[in-house]
RNA sequence: GGAGAGGUGGCUGAGUGGCCGAAAGCAACGGUUUGCUAAACCGUCGUACGGAUAAUCUCUGUACCGAGGGUUCGAAUCCCUCCCUCUCCGCCA
């Protein structure tokens, strides 16, 4: 959400950047209905004042014997009169709650100004793709004949877009997020965090997933349950409605939970395997960053999730996405793209974002300096490092071998109880 | 699931209809003094949204005592609904 005063004075300004990025706006519906906020404000306000001198009156009056009955009277008009005006003011300001939160974050002046996926901007590259001296095989294919990945029993117990993993499958998932969670927390100080995978509708508004994207999640019936869709939205609302010290910042968090998403709206898009699934595994890492340093942490935060790649031998890109197909809250964000032969293509596996003030003006996370200064909104940051459930993919296909077999990369076997690789199923 | 208790400012904790945005203590901050790594004393000490103003300074208004609604001229205080915490019992991974 943007600050009111903020698009107040700035009108025009926002108006141009939220253009940008593809949005049609109600700006002059918000002038009018911010003004006449103010007006009816100024109104209420005043008789609110009369009613509390008229009280005091009728306090002192009947405290001495006195009586109080004529102003009472009169008191009752006003009375009327104010209940009137603050359902008003109510209406007003739902309107304009409503107007606010549904105008997208205002893109960073470095994000690159284009309309779709085709003009974002590359940033740099790591790694060679490797030449395979076969013709390498998509996920899908080698999970089923490996036994490691089951799509149609999860079609069975659950429905499509459900995965069950095998053996080694079942393996390399969990091994693959505890050495995510392992090198962010002994090499790029996190903190590891455990949240729950249900939050209610304060935490999934405060990270800004409701009230405009409700579809895109799982509700639990007759509650105000949802799962959640990434371990951004707990662990975020940790310190929502708080107050943290200048000090502690920057905080890192890292969370390893399954995420759950309705995937409406891309019916027939990545059908085939566990690419675009209804539950996956992801290690998040989540920033509170003060301010004048959070695109410092931006920056920081891109490099632990490229990392994890590297140590990986997983060759990617990182791609500055414009600002026609940035996420809503997002002031700026770097998706990093993994190559996966299979598909021939690279595909995103992180996305790193600074939200800055967007998330903690909604979730109330504030931090002060001292215990004098006033108290002023965090940057919220988050970025995946990694998606477990397609890291899984991008080592099965990068490591797939001649026989068959998936190779096991190096910093992984410690959690593989030595075993180097993923046997072929024996015929 | 059953029974009971409770949610007040950074913390502890008073307050059962007007004199309460809220006592007192602690913590914090500024100062004075003594002096030494501490004490005493004085003062300051919430947030949000309006208005005045050149001003994020200052002045001023309103709202906020878990959330929402109701009663009333007037609600932290009375009534209703919900949420959360604690205690005991039952059940259970």
């Amino acid at each position: 959400m943007l600050d009111l005063a903020f698009v107040r004075d700035n009108i025009e300004l926002v108006e141009r950047k939220l253009a940008e990025r593809g949005s049609a706006l109600r700006l002059d519906r918000f002038r009018e209905v911010d003004s006449s906020r103010r007006r009816l404000l100024t109104e209420v306000e005043l008789l609110k004042s009369q009613r509390n001198k008229a009280g005091d009156q009728i306090g002192a009056l009947k405290k001495s014997g006195g009586d109080a009955s004529a102003i009472i009277a009169e008191m009752g008009g006003i009375s009327d009169r104010i209940k009137l005006l603050d359902d008003r003011v109510k209406q007003v300001d739902e309107e304009l709650r409503e107007i606010l939160t549904t105008y997208p974050n205002v893109p960073h002046e470095t994000v690159p100004v284009g309309r779709s996926a085709a003009d974002n901007v590359e940033v740099r590259r790591w790694g060679t793709p490797r030449e395979f001296t076969f013709k390498p095989k998509a996920h899908w294919e080698l999970g089923e004949q490996l036994g490691i990945l089951d799509m149609e029993r999860g079609a069975k117990i659950a429905g499509a877009r459900f995965g069950v993993y095998w053996d080694g499958g079942a393996r390399l998932e969990r091994a693959l997020g505890n050495f995510f969670l392992d090198t962010l927390t002994r090499e790029h100080g996190y903190r590891e965090v455990l949240p729950p995978a249900i939050v209610n509708s304060a935490s999934l508004f405060g990270t800004g997933q409701l009230p405009k994207f409700a579809e895109d999640l799982f509700k639990l019936e007759g509650s105000d349950y949802w799962l959640i869709p990434t371990a951004e939205v707990p662990v975020t609302n940790l310190y929502s409605g708080e107050t943290l010290d200048a000090a502690d910042l920057p905080i890192n968090l890292t969370a390893y939970t399954p995420c759950f998403r309705s995937e409406a709206g891309t019916y027939g898009k990545d059908m085939k395997g566990v690419f675009r699934n209804h539950q996956f595994q992801k290690v998040e890492m989540v920033k509170f960053a003060h301010p004048d340093h959070s695109y410092e942490e931006l920056e920081r935060l891109t490099g632990n999730a490229e990392a994890l790649l590297q140590k990986l031998g997983l060759p990617y890109r990182v791609m500055a996405l414009c600002t026609g197909d940035m996420g809503f809250g997002s002031a700026k964000t770097y998706d990093i793209e993994v190559w996966l032969p299979g598909l021939n293509e690279y595909r995103e596996i992180s996305s790193c974002t600074n939200f800055e003030s967007f998330q903690s003006r909604r979730a109330g996370i504030r931090f002060r300096t001292g215990s004098k200064g006033k108290s002023e909104l965090v940057h919220t940051l988050n970025g995946s490092g990694l998606a477990t459930g397609r890291s899984w993919i991008a080592v099965v296909e990068n490591y797939q071998q001649a026989d068959g077999s998936i190779e096991i990369p190096e910093a992984l076997r410690p959690y593989f109880g030595g075993t180097d690789r993923i046997p072929a199923l024996k015929k």
